[in-house]
DNA sequence: TGAATGGTTGAACAATTATTCAACCGTTGT
DNA sequence: ACAACGGTTGAATAATTGTTCAACCATTCA
């Protein structure tokens, strides 16, 4: 389905403010880009996601020790960092029989930081 | 079951380094801020949510209007509004027999600007 | 070389959630 | 008062998604 577009078959209800929509319309940005910001946002609406976030935040942790910090199965973590891996979010480092992770780079904690402004009221 | 546990008894794995996690654990935010903030992105983790914050950003709309520029029924838009209004992020306005959105404060669009830029790279 | 351990992975299951559908409420205008 | 329309709501359905489980790979050490 196309977004944005007019007359749309499905929407059950006719135009009220034609010239306000028409406005909108233009100002409204990509599809695409809706659904990349949607996207980042699913990845930090995860309790677990954002605690790995935090505890891999100043110092890098090792999947083990994420585990048992968080009180979860190493394959849940596991699982959960691939997520955070696959959008960017972290970097890892090999080493010997373990993996260190750590947040690939600073814009996440701004925004978790912004966040935790807007909660607070 | 409780967070940041030590030795929570399903992580199948040893602790590795005792002293990083003992330190990590004393850095962690409280539970319940964990949830809020998750709670907090995931109602910005739907596309068709974020499309609705983009269109009542700046100038009210009612709900039809919503409807139409998104291709919509109104009753799918009416249940996002009620998400959106149970987390703060919207108010609305009654006039006769429309009811108008608009967004609550700036911090959202704050935040939504910040994600853009780090989507950007 | 083989056992032990850290980490990853795919499939299955359970839980959450967005949209549809139908019914309903409130306001307007005839 | 009644019809029409904007908006809301609850239940049902369909889709998405997080965790578990078991198997597997890689590295270390005996």
């Amino acid at each position: 389905m196309k977004l944005y577009e007019k007359n749309a078959p499905s929407c059950e209800c006719e135009e009220i403010h034609a010239d306000i929509i028409e406005k909108k319309r233009g100002e409204m940005p990509e599809e695409n880009v809706l659904y990349d910001l949607s996207d980042f946002f699913k990845i930090l609406g995860d309790s677990t996601r954002v605690s790995i976030l935090f505890a891999i935040d100043g110092e890098p942790m090792c999947v083990c020790d994420i585990a048992n910090l968080l009180g979860m199965t190493k394959s849940a973590v596991s699982h959960q960092l691939k997520v955070l891996r696959q959008s960017d979010l972290v970097t890892y480092r090999k080493s010997g029989k373990n993996v260190y992770y750590t947040l690939a780079d600073d814009h996440v904690s701004d925004i978790i930081e912004k966040a935790l402004e807007h909660i607070k009221e």
